[in-house]
DNA sequence: TTAAACTTTCAATAATTTCTGAAACTTCAA
DNA sequence: TTGAAGTTTCAGAAATTATTGAAAGTTTAA
Protein backbone atom coordinates (compact mmCIF):
# COMPACT_ATOMS: atom_id res chain seq x y z
CA UNK A 1 0.00 0.00 0.00
CA UNK A 2 1.41 3.27 -0.93
CA UNK A 3 0.75 6.05 1.90
CA UNK A 4 -2.22 7.77 0.14
CA UNK A 5 -3.88 4.22 -0.08
CA UNK A 6 -2.90 3.44 3.76
CA UNK A 7 -4.63 6.45 4.83
CA UNK A 8 -7.60 5.61 3.28
CA UNK A 9 -7.82 2.19 3.89
CA UNK A 10 -7.33 3.08 7.90
CA UNK A 11 -10.22 6.11 7.65
CA UNK A 12 -12.39 3.20 6.56
CA UNK A 13 -11.51 0.87 9.21
CA UNK A 14 -11.84 3.76 11.76
CA UNK A 15 -15.42 4.57 10.48
CA UNK A 16 -16.56 1.20 9.57
CA UNK A 17 -18.73 0.80 12.61
CA UNK A 18 -20.52 3.95 11.76
CA UNK A 19 -21.06 2.79 8.76
CA UNK A 20 -22.65 -0.49 9.97
CA UNK A 21 -19.70 -3.21 10.34
CA UNK A 22 -16.54 -3.51 12.44
CA UNK A 23 -12.97 -1.97 11.98
CA UNK A 24 -11.41 -4.82 9.69
CA UNK A 25 -14.60 -5.21 7.38
CA UNK A 26 -14.03 -1.48 6.85
CA UNK A 27 -10.30 -1.40 5.73
CA UNK A 28 -11.30 -4.73 3.45
CA UNK A 29 -14.04 -3.15 1.72
CA UNK A 30 -12.43 0.30 1.57
CA UNK A 31 -8.79 -1.63 0.14
CA UNK A 32 -11.25 -3.32 -2.66
CA UNK A 33 -12.54 -0.64 -3.81
CA UNK A 34 -9.36 1.47 -4.26
CA UNK A 35 -7.45 -1.99 -5.89
CA UNK A 36 -7.03 -2.08 -9.52
CA UNK A 37 -7.48 -5.58 -9.35
CA UNK A 38 -8.98 -8.08 -6.95
CA UNK A 39 -7.62 -9.60 -4.51
CA UNK A 40 -6.88 -13.12 -2.68
CA UNK A 41 -7.78 -13.50 0.94
CA UNK A 42 -4.31 -14.37 1.91
CA UNK A 43 -3.71 -10.85 0.20
CA UNK A 44 -6.02 -8.86 2.35
CA UNK A 45 -4.47 -10.67 5.31
CA UNK A 46 -0.91 -9.77 4.60
CA UNK A 47 -1.99 -6.21 3.43
CA UNK A 48 -4.18 -5.20 6.61
CA UNK A 49 -2.09 -7.65 9.03
CA UNK A 50 -4.93 -9.20 10.29
CA UNK A 51 -5.57 -12.77 11.07
CA UNK A 52 -6.71 -15.16 7.98
CA UNK A 53 -9.69 -16.40 10.22
CA UNK A 54 -11.17 -12.90 10.63
CA UNK A 55 -10.63 -12.08 6.59
CA UNK A 56 -12.71 -15.55 6.12
CA UNK A 57 -15.68 -13.82 8.20
CA UNK A 58 -14.98 -10.34 6.91
CA UNK A 59 -16.09 -11.79 3.07
CA UNK A 60 -18.89 -13.76 4.61
CA UNK A 61 -20.02 -10.33 5.95
CA UNK A 62 -19.48 -8.04 3.05
CA UNK A 63 -20.79 -10.86 0.88
CA UNK A 64 -24.21 -11.00 3.07
CA UNK A 65 -23.99 -6.84 2.36
CA UNK A 66 -23.49 -7.38 -1.18
CA UNK A 67 -20.78 -5.28 -1.94
CA UNK A 68 -18.13 -7.57 -2.73
CA UNK A 69 -18.29 -10.87 -5.82
CA UNK A 70 -16.07 -13.70 -5.96
CA UNK A 71 -13.82 -13.22 -9.29
CA UNK A 72 -12.30 -16.97 -10.76
CA UNK A 73 -8.50 -16.58 -12.46
CA UNK A 74 -8.91 -19.53 -14.88
CA UNK A 75 -6.14 -22.47 -13.42
CA UNK A 76 -5.95 -20.61 -10.05
CA UNK A 77 -7.68 -22.17 -7.30
CA UNK A 78 -8.10 -19.65 -5.19
CA UNK A 79 -10.72 -17.13 -4.53
CA UNK A 80 -10.29 -13.17 -5.88
CA UNK A 81 -12.46 -10.39 -4.54
CA UNK A 82 -13.66 -7.44 -5.58
CA UNK A 83 -16.47 -4.39 -5.31
CA UNK A 84 -19.71 -6.21 -6.31
CA UNK A 85 -20.69 -3.17 -8.24
CA UNK A 86 -19.66 0.77 -9.13
CA UNK A 87 -19.01 3.22 -6.16
CA UNK A 88 -22.69 4.24 -6.81
CA UNK A 89 -23.99 0.77 -6.62
CA UNK A 90 -22.19 -0.19 -3.78
CA UNK A 91 -23.46 3.35 -1.69
CA UNK A 92 -27.08 2.70 -2.87
CA UNK A 93 -26.72 -1.31 -1.38
CA UNK A 94 -24.88 0.19 1.73
CA UNK A 95 -28.50 2.43 2.12
CA UNK A 96 -31.24 -0.12 1.21
CA UNK A 97 -29.15 -3.18 3.61
CA UNK A 98 -29.25 -0.52 6.49
CA UNK A 99 -32.50 0.81 5.93
CA UNK A 100 -33.72 -2.96 6.38
CA UNK A 101 -31.53 -3.11 9.46
CA UNK A 102 -32.69 -0.17 10.68
CA UNK A 103 -36.03 0.05 10.14
CA UNK A 104 -37.64 -2.84 9.21
CA UNK A 105 -37.67 -4.52 12.43
CA UNK A 106 -39.39 -0.98 14.17
CA UNK A 107 -41.96 -1.37 11.21
CA UNK A 108 -42.84 -4.08 12.14
CA UNK A 109 -42.68 -3.80 15.74
CA UNK A 110 -45.09 -0.46 15.45
CA UNK A 111 -47.70 -2.80 13.85
CA UNK A 112 -47.97 -5.04 16.08
CA UNK A 113 -48.19 -3.04 19.12
CA UNK A 114 -50.45 -0.24 17.25
CA UNK A 115 -53.43 -2.74 15.86
CA UNK A 116 -54.00 -3.25 19.56
CA UNK A 117 -57.00 -0.90 21.71
CA UNK A 118 -55.49 1.26 23.91
CA UNK A 119 -55.82 0.10 27.67
CA UNK A 120 -56.08 3.83 28.94
CA UNK A 121 -55.32 7.17 28.15
CA UNK A 122 -51.10 6.78 28.23
CA UNK A 123 -51.41 4.05 26.02
CA UNK A 124 -53.75 6.45 23.85
CA UNK A 125 -50.70 8.64 23.56
CA UNK A 126 -48.00 6.32 23.55
CA UNK A 127 -50.16 4.88 20.29
CA UNK A 128 -50.45 8.17 18.73
CA UNK A 129 -47.07 8.81 18.58
CA UNK A 130 -46.03 5.25 17.68
CA UNK A 131 -48.32 5.40 14.47
CA UNK A 132 -46.61 8.91 13.86
CA UNK A 133 -43.29 7.01 13.75
CA UNK A 134 -45.01 4.22 12.00
CA UNK A 135 -45.91 6.47 9.35
CA UNK A 136 -42.57 8.09 8.96
CA UNK A 137 -40.86 4.91 8.36
CA UNK A 138 -43.56 3.86 6.10
CA UNK A 139 -42.57 6.99 4.10
CA UNK A 140 -39.43 6.88 4.14
CA UNK A 141 -39.51 2.75 2.96
CA UNK A 142 -41.77 3.44 -0.05
CA UNK A 143 -39.46 6.63 -1.26
CA UNK A 144 -36.18 5.04 -0.81
CA UNK A 145 -37.34 2.28 -3.07
CA UNK A 146 -39.23 4.30 -5.25
CA UNK A 147 -35.26 5.89 -5.46
CA UNK A 148 -33.71 2.79 -5.85
CA UNK A 149 -35.84 1.69 -8.63
CA UNK A 150 -34.76 4.55 -10.81
CA UNK A 151 -32.01 4.67 -12.74
CA UNK A 152 -28.68 5.80 -11.46
CA UNK A 153 -28.43 8.82 -14.17
CA UNK A 154 -31.73 9.71 -13.56
CA UNK A 155 -31.20 9.72 -9.46
CA UNK A 156 -28.12 12.02 -10.38
CA UNK A 157 -29.92 14.59 -11.81
CA UNK A 158 -32.55 14.49 -9.52
CA UNK A 159 -29.82 15.49 -6.45
CA UNK A 160 -28.57 17.76 -8.84
CA UNK A 161 -31.92 19.62 -9.05
CA UNK A 162 -31.10 20.57 -5.66
CA UNK A 163 -33.36 23.85 -4.55
CA UNK A 164 -35.02 23.79 -7.70
CA UNK A 165 -36.89 21.28 -6.15
CA UNK A 166 -39.01 23.38 -4.06
CA UNK A 167 -40.34 25.18 -7.52
CA UNK A 168 -40.92 21.60 -9.16
CA UNK A 169 -42.97 20.68 -6.36
CA UNK A 170 -45.09 24.00 -6.77
CA UNK A 171 -45.57 23.42 -10.05
CA UNK A 172 -46.40 19.75 -9.71
CA UNK A 173 -50.40 19.71 -10.10
CA UNK A 174 -49.83 21.65 -13.56
CA UNK A 175 -46.96 19.52 -14.46
CA UNK A 176 -48.62 15.43 -13.74
CA UNK A 177 -51.50 16.92 -15.85
CA UNK A 178 -49.66 18.23 -18.90
CA UNK A 179 -47.76 14.99 -18.88
CA UNK A 180 -50.49 12.03 -18.75
CA UNK B 1 -45.23 1.18 31.98
CA UNK B 2 -47.71 -1.05 30.66
CA UNK B 3 -46.72 -3.73 28.54
CA UNK B 4 -47.08 -2.01 25.15
CA UNK B 5 -45.28 1.14 26.25
CA UNK B 6 -42.60 -1.47 27.50
CA UNK B 7 -42.01 -3.70 24.17
CA UNK B 8 -41.54 0.08 22.38
CA UNK B 9 -39.37 0.92 25.11
CA UNK B 10 -37.30 -2.16 25.07
CA UNK B 11 -37.17 -2.60 21.25
CA UNK B 12 -35.91 0.93 21.19
CA UNK B 13 -32.60 -0.27 23.56
CA UNK B 14 -32.23 -3.35 21.00
CA UNK B 15 -31.79 -0.86 18.48
CA UNK B 16 -30.03 1.70 19.98
CA UNK B 17 -26.78 0.98 18.63
CA UNK B 18 -28.06 0.45 15.06
CA UNK B 19 -29.62 3.72 15.53
CA UNK B 20 -26.27 5.23 16.48
CA UNK B 21 -26.33 5.18 20.50
CA UNK B 22 -26.17 2.85 22.96
CA UNK B 23 -29.39 0.37 24.53
CA UNK B 24 -29.79 2.64 27.67
CA UNK B 25 -30.02 6.05 25.27
CA UNK B 26 -32.74 4.10 22.89
CA UNK B 27 -34.65 3.35 25.76
CA UNK B 28 -34.74 6.74 27.27
CA UNK B 29 -34.99 8.18 24.03
CA UNK B 30 -38.23 5.81 23.46
CA UNK B 31 -39.40 6.59 26.81
CA UNK B 32 -39.65 9.92 26.43
CA UNK B 33 -41.14 9.96 23.48
CA UNK B 34 -44.25 7.90 24.19
CA UNK B 35 -44.72 9.67 27.55
CA UNK B 36 -47.69 12.15 27.65
CA UNK B 37 -45.64 14.55 30.19
CA UNK B 38 -41.84 15.43 30.99
CA UNK B 39 -39.94 13.08 32.88
CA UNK B 40 -37.13 13.45 35.71
CA UNK B 41 -33.64 11.87 35.47
CA UNK B 42 -34.99 9.87 38.59
CA UNK B 43 -37.85 8.95 36.76
CA UNK B 44 -36.02 7.48 33.82
CA UNK B 45 -33.69 5.31 36.56
CA UNK B 46 -36.69 4.03 38.03
CA UNK B 47 -38.57 3.23 35.16
CA UNK B 48 -35.24 1.75 33.08
CA UNK B 49 -33.42 0.11 36.14
CA UNK B 50 -30.21 1.72 35.33
CA UNK B 51 -27.91 3.75 37.58
CA UNK B 52 -28.91 7.35 38.21
CA UNK B 53 -25.34 8.08 36.86
CA UNK B 54 -25.91 6.59 33.42
CA UNK B 55 -28.71 8.58 32.99
CA UNK B 56 -26.93 11.29 33.52
CA UNK B 57 -24.32 10.48 31.03
CA UNK B 58 -27.66 9.79 28.66
CA UNK B 59 -29.22 12.64 28.80
CA UNK B 60 -25.83 14.37 27.74
CA UNK B 61 -25.33 12.44 24.88
CA UNK B 62 -29.38 12.62 23.66
CA UNK B 63 -28.60 16.75 23.98
CA UNK B 64 -25.87 16.62 22.10
CA UNK B 65 -27.97 15.06 19.38
CA UNK B 66 -30.75 17.84 20.02
CA UNK B 67 -33.68 15.37 20.49
CA UNK B 68 -34.44 16.10 24.16
CA UNK B 69 -34.58 19.35 26.00
CA UNK B 70 -35.13 20.33 29.43
CA UNK B 71 -38.45 21.74 30.94
CA UNK B 72 -38.40 23.56 34.25
CA UNK B 73 -41.95 23.41 36.42
CA UNK B 74 -42.13 26.38 38.53
CA UNK B 75 -41.41 25.57 42.26
CA UNK B 76 -39.71 22.15 41.77
CA UNK B 77 -36.09 23.11 41.38
CA UNK B 78 -35.76 19.44 39.42
CA UNK B 79 -34.71 19.22 35.81
CA UNK B 80 -37.74 17.63 33.70
CA UNK B 81 -36.94 16.07 30.00
CA UNK B 82 -39.19 16.08 26.86
CA UNK B 83 -38.75 15.76 23.24
CA UNK B 84 -36.88 18.37 21.59
CA UNK B 85 -39.18 18.47 18.57
CA UNK B 86 -42.08 16.23 16.63
CA UNK B 87 -41.41 13.00 15.62
CA UNK B 88 -40.73 14.36 12.16
CA UNK B 89 -38.32 16.93 13.27
CA UNK B 90 -36.84 13.96 15.56
CA UNK B 91 -36.42 11.67 12.71
CA UNK B 92 -34.68 14.41 10.56
CA UNK B 93 -32.46 15.49 13.47
CA UNK B 94 -30.97 11.64 13.57
CA UNK B 95 -30.62 11.71 10.27
CA UNK B 96 -28.26 15.17 9.69
CA UNK B 97 -26.86 14.14 12.88
CA UNK B 98 -25.62 11.01 11.52
CA UNK B 99 -24.55 12.70 8.05
CA UNK B 100 -22.44 14.94 9.84
CA UNK B 101 -20.65 11.92 11.76
CA UNK B 102 -20.69 9.22 9.23
CA UNK B 103 -20.30 10.97 6.12
CA UNK B 104 -18.48 14.47 6.92
CA UNK B 105 -14.63 13.19 8.17
CA UNK B 106 -14.96 11.12 5.22
CA UNK B 107 -15.08 13.87 2.76
CA UNK B 108 -12.87 16.04 4.38
CA UNK B 109 -10.02 12.86 4.60
CA UNK B 110 -10.66 12.46 0.70
CA UNK B 111 -10.22 15.76 0.31
CA UNK B 112 -7.00 15.94 1.20
CA UNK B 113 -5.91 12.86 -0.37
CA UNK B 114 -7.60 13.88 -3.72
CA UNK B 115 -5.85 16.86 -4.28
CA UNK B 116 -2.09 15.56 -4.08
CA UNK B 117 -0.75 14.30 -7.76
CA UNK B 118 -1.19 10.48 -7.68
CA UNK B 119 2.49 8.67 -7.83
CA UNK B 120 2.06 5.99 -10.10
CA UNK B 121 -0.77 3.99 -11.63
CA UNK B 122 -2.12 2.47 -8.77
CA UNK B 123 -2.44 5.54 -7.10
CA UNK B 124 -3.82 7.23 -10.03
CA UNK B 125 -6.53 4.42 -9.68
CA UNK B 126 -7.12 4.69 -6.38
CA UNK B 127 -7.79 8.49 -6.53
CA UNK B 128 -9.92 7.82 -9.14
CA UNK B 129 -11.88 5.53 -7.12
CA UNK B 130 -11.76 8.44 -4.25
CA UNK B 131 -12.72 11.11 -6.33
CA UNK B 132 -16.03 9.00 -7.14
CA UNK B 133 -16.68 8.14 -3.59
CA UNK B 134 -16.45 11.89 -2.56
CA UNK B 135 -18.32 13.04 -5.52
CA UNK B 136 -21.51 10.98 -3.82
CA UNK B 137 -21.28 12.03 -0.43
CA UNK B 138 -21.36 15.48 -1.71
CA UNK B 139 -24.62 15.21 -3.54
CA UNK B 140 -26.06 12.84 -1.19
CA UNK B 141 -24.90 16.06 1.92
CA UNK B 142 -26.02 18.74 -0.93
CA UNK B 143 -29.13 16.91 -1.20
CA UNK B 144 -30.17 15.88 2.35
CA UNK B 145 -29.18 19.70 3.14
CA UNK B 146 -31.55 20.78 0.69
CA UNK B 147 -34.53 18.88 2.25
CA UNK B 148 -34.03 19.46 5.90
CA UNK B 149 -34.36 23.21 4.83
CA UNK B 150 -38.39 22.41 3.56
CA UNK B 151 -40.55 22.56 5.62
CA UNK B 152 -41.69 19.34 6.53
CA UNK B 153 -45.48 19.69 4.66
CA UNK B 154 -43.41 20.42 1.31
CA UNK B 155 -40.99 17.36 2.35
CA UNK B 156 -44.09 14.84 2.92
CA UNK B 157 -45.19 16.07 -0.77
CA UNK B 158 -42.32 15.37 -2.37
CA UNK B 159 -42.34 11.70 -0.26
CA UNK B 160 -45.68 11.13 -1.89
CA UNK B 161 -45.44 12.02 -4.83
CA UNK B 162 -43.08 8.87 -5.53
CA UNK B 163 -42.18 7.20 -8.64
CA UNK B 164 -44.10 10.72 -10.25
CA UNK B 165 -40.53 12.16 -9.49
CA UNK B 166 -39.41 10.26 -12.93
CA UNK B 167 -42.16 12.10 -14.48
CA UNK B 168 -41.52 15.45 -13.01
CA UNK B 169 -37.66 14.99 -13.89
CA UNK B 170 -39.00 14.24 -17.68
CA UNK B 171 -40.41 17.63 -17.30
CA UNK B 172 -37.91 19.83 -15.59
CA UNK B 173 -36.50 21.76 -18.00
CA UNK B 174 -39.71 22.97 -19.36
CA UNK B 175 -40.74 23.38 -15.87
CA UNK B 176 -37.82 25.35 -15.15
CA UNK B 177 -37.94 27.98 -17.92
CA UNK B 178 -41.95 28.17 -17.16
CA UNK B 179 -41.47 29.11 -13.42
CA UNK B 180 -38.67 31.63 -13.91
C1' DT C 1 -23.11 30.10 56.30
C1' DT C 2 -25.35 25.67 56.11
C1' DA C 3 -27.58 21.86 54.56
C1' DA C 4 -30.91 19.77 51.64
C1' DA C 5 -31.95 18.58 47.01
C1' DC C 6 -30.43 17.75 43.10
C1' DT C 7 -26.78 16.77 39.10
C1' DT C 8 -22.32 15.36 37.23
C1' DT C 9 -18.04 12.94 37.05
C1' DC C 10 -15.10 9.18 36.73
C1' DA C 11 -12.48 4.99 38.29
C1' DA C 12 -13.58 0.37 38.62
C1' DT C 13 -16.13 -3.39 36.78
C1' DA C 14 -19.28 -5.77 33.77
C1' DA C 15 -20.90 -6.82 29.32
C1' DT C 16 -20.25 -7.09 24.62
C1' DT C 17 -17.84 -7.31 20.45
C1' DT C 18 -13.94 -8.41 17.78
C1' DC C 19 -9.90 -11.12 16.63
C1' DT C 20 -6.78 -15.00 16.61
C1' DG C 21 -5.03 -19.36 15.44
C1' DA C 22 -5.40 -24.10 15.37
C1' DA C 23 -8.35 -27.74 13.83
C1' DA C 24 -11.71 -29.25 10.63
C1' DC C 25 -13.39 -29.10 6.24
C1' DT C 26 -13.36 -28.96 0.94
C1' DT C 27 -11.62 -29.51 -3.60
C1' DC C 28 -8.90 -31.16 -7.01
C1' DA C 29 -4.77 -33.02 -9.49
C1' DA C 30 -1.97 -36.86 -9.77
C1' DT D 1 -6.91 -42.76 -2.64
C1' DT D 2 -3.77 -39.30 -1.18
C1' DG D 3 -2.03 -34.98 -0.04
C1' DA D 4 -1.39 -30.27 -1.32
C1' DA D 5 -3.72 -25.98 -1.64
C1' DG D 6 -7.05 -23.68 -0.30
C1' DT D 7 -11.28 -22.12 2.92
C1' DT D 8 -14.22 -22.09 7.11
C1' DT D 9 -15.32 -22.63 11.88
C1' DC D 10 -15.25 -21.62 16.52
C1' DA D 11 -13.48 -21.58 21.46
C1' DG D 12 -10.80 -18.68 23.97
C1' DA D 13 -8.25 -14.21 24.42
C1' DA D 14 -7.99 -9.39 23.62
C1' DA D 15 -9.98 -5.09 22.91
C1' DT D 16 -13.62 -2.08 23.25
C1' DT D 17 -17.78 -0.17 25.07
C1' DA D 18 -21.30 0.41 28.55
C1' DT D 19 -22.67 0.66 33.38
C1' DT D 20 -22.42 1.35 38.21
C1' DG D 21 -22.08 3.80 42.40
C1' DA D 22 -19.69 6.65 45.40
C1' DA D 23 -17.63 11.08 45.70
C1' DA D 24 -17.53 15.70 44.14
C1' DG D 25 -20.00 19.55 42.39
C1' DT D 26 -23.96 22.91 42.09
C1' DT D 27 -27.87 25.52 43.43
C1' DT D 28 -31.10 27.48 46.37
C1' DA D 29 -33.86 28.38 50.54
C1' DA D 30 -33.61 29.53 55.15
Amino acid sequence: MTPKIETFVMHCGEMGSRWGFNRTIGQMVGLLIVSDKPLTANELSDTLNISRGNVSMGIKELQSWRLIKTKHVPGDRKDYYEPAGTIWELATQVFEERRKREMDPTLSLLRSVIIEEPANVQEEYAQDKMMEIHNILESITSWTSELQSMNPDKLKTLMKLGSSVGKVLDMKDKLLSNSK
